[in-house]
DNA sequence: TTAATTAATTAGCATAGCTAACTATATTTT
DNA sequence: AAAATATAGTTAGCTATGCTAATTAATTAA
């Protein structure tokens, strides 16, 4: 109990500190967050997206219309389901989706280089714990 | 970089899952999470509490105003400075913080239940790293 | 070939974020 | 002491993000 309560409150924080990069992009985040499936994990449904970032389809039908917009994304027909539509990420908002990630890790990596060697091998070990941990979840 | 970009990737998912349990409690993310303030910091000014949640004082009077509609917390004049106004959590507002964040860090704990004892000391030595991180980190 | 199911959108509501403008109180300058 | 300036919070008005319920269109099952 004690481990999860600290580890709840560590990650907490830590995503607080590093959220202050994305103000740079000017898109929200929820944008952002859905954005960032959609480069990292390849086109997918409208309604494989909203499940992804855990919102209800609706919800996603607006931040993909938000996504258009800014030009960052874009609705594709479906060919072998008319009902569905396939979103993708343009090369915009690749570029833009990976020049936010490198803000927010480059962040976050420079704290982490006043760590000892030591320190480091630790983390690196418990992020593979995690991994372990969230892959069981569900 | 990649502990950086894991590590980062972890408390994301990590924090998408508990957020999960939240849905119990009826409350909006932003006031459970401007309430944890309360609970855990005591009672500060709106402008503190807007600083410590990052949001601006308009929207922080607005998560207030909504708290205090549900009971969960309330408005107190400062004695010392007539413009100030300090936030407390209500008695109600401590009991249904502490059992979401029960739900929250109990339903982790379960998870890292599954670990053995050994990894389990690792993520707890970590934590502590992640931690003086953090504290550096402002 | 109807009936039921599924995928996405639309409509309408509440919450949450912002900036700009305002009110009231404190502080500083003259 | 009066006037000017600064600070704390609220109000107004905008956009974005979350929901449920109802709608439209397409697919699958009876």
């Amino acid at each position: 109990m004690d481990v999860a309560d600290r580890l709840h409150s560590a990650a907490i924080h830590l995503l607080r500190q590093v959220r202050k990069q994305d103000v740079a992009t000017r898109e929200a985040p929820a944008r952002l967050s859905a954005l960032s499936v959609l480069v990292f994990g390849g086109p997918v449904t409208l309604g494989q997206l909203a499940a992804a970032e855990q919102v209800k389809p609706p919800t996603m039908t607006r931040i993909v219309t938000g996504l258009e917009r800014s030009r960052l994304a874009e609705r594709v027909d479906d060919a072998e389901d008319a009902r569905r539509v396939r979103i993708r990420a343009t090369p915009k908002g690749v570029r833009l989706l990976q020049k936010a990630r490198q803000r927010r890790i480059g962040n976050l990596a420079g704290h982490l280089n006043l760590l000892a060697e030591k320190e480091l091998r630790v983390l690196a070990k418990s992020v593979e714990i995690l991994d372990s941990v969230l892959r069981e979840w569900k």
